[in-house]
DNA sequence: GTGAAAGCGCTAACAT
DNA sequence: ATGTTAGCGCTTTCAC
C-alpha cells in the first residue's frame, strides 16, 4: 500500500490539512507540529502524489521537448542543456523524439497539450499541425518558424552562412556548393542558405543548393551525395548545413580520392561538443547551444508567467577552426 | 477556458459517464451516442485531461529514464531508442541526466517516484540510493549492478574486452594499456577490464589499468591522458573503455607525433551511429544499442505486468574494422 | 444503453 | 495555530 497524506496525519495525530501545510509552508504552524509531521513522514517514507498536486492546481511542474531525436550531437547537447536549466528552474522534462514522423509528432503534442505538461519547447521537422495554434499552451520554439505567437531562438544563421561561404572563398574555392534540408520546411535556417548566395553572388559566383533531408537514413543520404560528387565534377569547396552531414560528405570525398582541404574545402554547421572531440578537424559554424537552450528556458518560463517576450532571438555564431579548408 | 467532460456531455446531451464511455471505449453504447459524442468532443476540441484519468487510474504510462547524459552519442541514442519503443508500447518518457550529481540522480529519483511513472530504466553512475530499494516501482537497469531485484540488461562486456584485447595483440602491440571508469562503480562494464586481464596474462603480458572517469570535463581528461602518454612511453596499444575518450586518446596521440596504428593502435568500446559516422576510422567493440533498448523496454514492461524476468540479460558485441589497429 | 454518485490524493477557502 | 469541507476532472460501481 502506498501511504497518503492520511496515514501521515494520523499518525502525527493532525488533520490533512496540517500536513499539507508542513509539506508545502504554508501558513502557521507551531515548530511542535512540524515536527511530529516530519517524523511521520520520515518514519512511514511518505511521498506526497505529485499527480494529485496537480490536478488541483493545474500545474505539472512538466515541460515537454519535441525534438527530432537525441540521437545527434546536436539535438542531444541542446535537450541535455535544456534539461539541465529547466531542473534547476524545477521543471521536470518530458521528452519527444519525433524524427520521421509527423504523425508521432502530432500524436504527442495532443498527448502534452492538455494539462500534462505546463509548457513545451519544440525543434522538430514538423508540417504545419494545428495544435500548436488552438491549445493556448506557452510554445518556445528553436530554429523553427511555426507561427506568429510562437517566438522563436535561433543562431545566427545569416551571419553563419555568411562566414562559411566567405571561409571557402577566401581560402580559394572556386566552385562552392551548398547543402541544406528541404526548402518547403519553414526554418530560420534557411538564411544560411541565402547568406551563402549572396555572398556567392557578391563575388558572381553561381550557388548551388543541394537537398539532403534530415530525415533520410545514412545510406540514402550516401547516394545522394555520391550523386552530388558526379554532378559538380569541378566542386572544390562546400558549405554543409550540418555536421554529420558534412563528415559523411568528407568520408564520401576520401573514398574517391579527393584530399581535404587540398581538393575540397568543407566548412560543416552546430559545432555541437561530441562532433569537436570526434572530428575536430572539420572547420565549422558553431552554434552557441548552451546560450540556445538557456535563453529558451528563459523565454518559456517569462511566456508561462505571462510576461511580454520578444518574437525572435538571434544568438551569435562563431568559426571553429579545423582544417578541412 | 478550458473544456472539461462536462462541457462535452452538455453539448452531445448526455451524461458525463457515458462521454467517458465513449472515449474509453466501455460498455454497450448506441451508435448514435457514439456519433452525438464524438460530435460534440470535435467541436469544442476538446482533450481529456490526462493528470485526472492518472489520479484515479494509478497509471500514469509513464517512464522515467535515469542516464549521466544525452549529450553522448552512446547514451543519446540509447535513451533515442528506449523513447521510440516506450512511445510504441503507449508509454511517455521523463528525462533525468544525472551527470556529475549523485544528488541530482537522488532528487530525479524522488520526484519521478511522487510522479507516480509506471517504471524506470536506469544507466546512471549512481551511488547506492536507498529510494531504488524501499520503493517497489518497476526498475530495469542497463549496465549497472544496482541490487538484487533490479534486472540488469548489458553487452557481453566481457567478451568484448576478449576482442578488443586479441586485436591489440594479434596485430602485434607489445604494451596495451587499458582504460575504464572508476573500479568502484559496480557496473558489468569492468568485466571488460577483467577480460583484458585474463588475455594479457594468458599472453604473460602485464596488464596496467589506468581510470578516466565518464564525469571529468573534456580538460581534465586530457590533462590525464597526457599523464598517461608520459608514464607509459612504451604503449603502443590501448584499449579504452569508450569511444569519446578513445578520441581523445587519438587527438593526444596525434598531437604527440604518434602515427595511428602505426605506432599506436586503439580500440574503443561502444559503437554508436554518430560514433560511426563522425570517426569511422576508430577501431570499437559495437554494444548492440538497439536491442539493448528492444530488450529493456519488454523487460521493463512485464516487469510492470508482474511477469517473471531475468535477473541478467547479456547481448552480444561485435568488432567494428576501424583503421586504427 | 444510460445516468447518479462516490472517490482517486491533494489543496485552499472558510471557519474556529 | 489547526480542523472541516468542498472540489480539481476523470472513471467506475451500482442503479434503472
Amino acid at each position: 500500500m502506498v501511504v497518503k497524506i492520511d496515514d501521515v496525519a494520523r499518525l502525527a495525530g493532525v488533520s490533512k490539512t496540517t500536513v499539507s501545510r508542513v509539506l508545502n509552508n504554508r501558513g502557521y504552524l507551531s515548530d511542535t507540529t512540524i515536527k511530529k509531521v516530519h517524523d511521520a513522514m520520515e518514519s512511514l517514507n511518505y511521498q506526497p502524489n505529485a499527480v494529485a498536486r496537480q490536478l488541483f492546481k493545474k500545474e505539472t511542474k512538466l515541460v515537454g521537448l519535441i525534438f527530432p531525436t537525441v540521437d545527434n550531437p546536436f539535438f542531444g547537447q541542446l535537450v541535455a542543456e535544456l534539461e539541465k536549466r529547466l531542473f534547476d528552474s524545477g521543471f521536470k522534462v518530458l521528452i519527444g523524439n519525433s524524427m520521421n514522423d509527423p504523425e508521432k509528432e502530432e500524436t504527442y503534442l495532443k498527448e502534452l497539450i492538455s494539462n500534462q505538461v505546463d509548457g513545451l519547447i519544440v525543434g522538430a521537422q514538423n508540417r504545419d499541425i494545428s495544435e500548436y495554434h488552438t491549445s493556448n499552451l506557452p510554445v518556445v520554439s528553436i530554429d523553427r518558424n511555426m507561427n506568429e505567437d510562437i517566438p522563436v531562438i535561433s543562431s545566427d544563421n545569416y551571419q553563419g552562412g555568411k562566414l562559411a561561404t566567405e571561409l571557402l572563398i577566401n581560402s580559394g574555392a572556386k566552385h562552392i556548393i551548398n547543402t541544406n534540408g528541404p526548402v518547403n520546411l519553414k526554418t530560420p535556417a534557411n538564411r544560411r542558405t541565402q547568406a551563402y548566395a549572396d555572398v556567392m553572388a557578391s563575388h558572381n559566383m553561381v550557388p548551388h543548393t543541394y537537398v539532403i533531408d534530415f530525415n533520410w537514413d545514412i545510406n540514402k543520404k550516401e547516394r545522394i551525395i555520391n550523386e552530388m560528387f558526379k554532378e559538380y565534377p569541378e566542386m572544390d569547396g562546400i558549405f554543409v548545413t550540418n555536421d554529420m552531414d558534412a563528415a559523411l560528405v568528407w568520408r564520401t570525398a576520401v573514398k574517391l580520392g579527393y584530399k581535404i582541404p587540398q581538393d575540397l574545402k568543407i566548412v560543416g554547421y552546430d559545432g555541437a561538443n561530441s562532433t569537436r572531440v570526434l572530428l575536430p578537424e572539420l572547420t565549422t559554424i558553431e552554434q552557441p547551444i548552451d546560450e540556445i537552450a538557456q535563453v529558451a528556458v528563459k523565454t518559456l518560463i517569462d511566456r508561462i508567467q505571462g510576461k511580454e517576450i520578444p518574437a525572435e532571438q538571434i544568438l551569435p555564431v562563431k568559426v571553429w577552426k579545423g582544417q578541412s579548408v
